[in-house]
DNA sequence: CTACTTTCGCAACTCAGTTGCATTAATGAT
DNA sequence: ATCATTAATGCAACTGAGTTGCGAAAGTAG
């Protein structure tokens, strides 16, 4: 018969493993983004690395944290900010620091134009530049 | 005694060798960005892969061309339309097709809201959808 | 407690991008 | 045209993020 979490009832987390609280309690200590490199670093002792991409993953089928890539080019998740399960802003901005590399998302709303002859579906945004601790 | 190239008199390019110009034919043959790994596969026959990385670095610092991030974080260069290394529009949006990865550097000006305590300086913006081919 | 099946750890792998070094070739000077 | 200088190239080895397969461990329903 088929098994499923009480907590997550979506198609990504089945069972509420050690590692996968952990995880969790990482996104809902700070709201900020974090690179899943440094999750790696963070929980290192806890869990393998493969744990962490495999968990990631399936926080995010189930809507409870969304990924999106830094200015390198690599990965990073969040819990947002205002967004829940039901609803969800779906593409929001992100904004990284240059000096400190911290991530933040954004609530404000960017207004995407029309493109000539394009259908445009989602927009990836990320603002640069210097964060408020590194403004001063 | 210092040398220097005729016709790139910046930092990057300094010989116009063989290698540079079948790299920079391929950015004026058509005005569409590429990524990296497909320049490669493109020249695979006429130079080596470290050869093209540091081309496109070169033709980078010399403001002939300019690189971003494509949807997948892998990297992606073009030459683009209405700039030249006089008048440069620094950040411009890009658009990658979901359909068939396409990707275009686009013309239109997208606002960016001022962020409180924040000092924006950039912005990478990645608009993803249908193209025009794939539209219809 | 048991049986079922998800999740985990581990090791090996893929692939984009980088580095060091010996060799080749573009360029200015003669 | 030839030479000397040094930028540029090829190659092989490496780095680091992310993935995969499989046997072992651990949640969960009953
Ligand atoms: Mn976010
Ligand atoms: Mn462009
Ligand atoms: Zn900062
Ligand atoms: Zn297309």
């Amino acid at each position: 018969m088929q098994q499923g979490c009480v907590n997550f009832v979506f198609m990504g987390i089945k069972r509420k493993t050690k590692s996968v609280t952990t995880v969790l309690n990482i996104f809902e200590a700070s709201h900020d983004a974090k690179s899943v490199v440094s999750l790696i670093t963070l929980v290192k002792n806890e869990m393998n690395k493969t744990t962490v991409y495999r968990i990631l993953d399936r926080l995010e089928q189930d809507g409870l944290i969304h990924s999106f890539n830094g200015k390198d080019g690599l990965k990073w998740y969040a819990k947002c900010n205002g967004c829940t399960s039901h609803k969800h802003f779906d593409t929001h901005p992100h904004f990284q620091c240059t000096k400190c590399d911290k991530v933040e998302c954004l609530t404000v709303d960017i207004s995407i134009p029309n493109i000539k002859n394009h259908n445009i579906e989602t927009a990836d945004i990320l603002l640069m530049g210097q964060c408020e601790a590194c403004c001063s």
